[in-house]
DNA sequence: TATTGTTATACTCTATAACTATA
DNA sequence: TATAGTTATAGAGTATAACAATA
């Protein structure tokens, strides 16, 4: 208890020095801010790469679902993702002028719309998750494999 | 390898039946997808509680780090939370017009603030550091304490 | 009556350029 | 010349209400 590291007492007035680092314990003892920051981190890298395909977060989360899920309707996506439906529709929308996927009526349900990749969306995904897979691995290159592994369950296991 | 667990050719067509749930494993073996889903979670957690003492995270953050570093400035805070200077200012403004913090005249630095918390914000910020531990340990009450601590020490390694 | 996809819209969050006072 | 705080503003991201078509 009471570790010395960064310790200072909050009766004397010398944390407004510039240049000082704060004292952070507080915060980073919460599961919270460590995971908004451990995001933001490989939200960094992720911009970074993937603007060569010209895809952000979501987009790639999309793509990479219908990879995995041909047909999937808008609404699917939607309660996958935790994103609100309006907030897909350009998204959609923009992914089908780029020629990326493609809108089929769907078999068993007049009102929803099966999203299909093309075969430039099939090409692009396999790119992109192969970018992911790696960044990923760069953005987390601190962690032993059984570690990222660890790191992963415990992760699930707060929030499935 | 090859999991039967939600197993789906990618050739049928079933994936648009609504109801059904989608095959998320690529996405779930990223960290950064996992941990995005982890502060999301918590954060839910968080503002439903938090709302109480009219916190959001950004705001908690910022008392909780002048209750342990009285004096720090608005330029410290900006580097230690990621944030920029002009999205802290009507924060600042706020907090003071609550009468949680008062803005002292820098003793080292002319051109600088030292931001202290008043007795109501020494309060404040006390009652509100027990919920978010209690909001926490429920948030993440799938884990054990051992757990906890693993998730964040592997967080950690990742960002910092 | 409920659900899918959609439009319009508003609100929050985050980022940038430029100014002033001080170092 | 550089830095702290600030203003104004623009762009993302996210949320709600309401509508037409279909179930």
């Amino acid at each position: 208890m009471d570790s010395p590291r960064q310790k200072r007492s909050a009766q004397d007035n010398t944390a407004g020095r510039p240049g000082d680092s704060l004292d952070t314990r507080m915060l980073e003892g919460l599961v919270g801010y460590n995971a908004r920051r451990t995001w933001l981190a490989i939200s960094t890298v992720f911009s970074e790469r993937m603007a060569a395909y010209g895809l952000k977060q979501v987009d790639f989360s999309v793509l990479s679902l219908l990879a995995h899920n041909p047909g999937a309707t808008s609404r699917q996506l939607c309660a996958t993702l935790d994103i609100q439906p309006p907030n897909l529709v350009s998204l959609i929308s923009t992914m089908d002028g780029r020629g990326l996927i493609e809108r089929r009526p769907h078999p068993h349900d007049g009102r929803a719309i099966g999203l299909h990749l093309t075969a430039a969306g099939v090409q692009l995904v396999q790119d992109a998750e192969q970018t992911v897979i790696e960044l990923e691995q760069d953005a987390s290159a601190r962690l032993t494999t059984r570690e990222r592994e660890t790191l992963i369950r415990l992760m699930q296991k707060v929030y499935r």
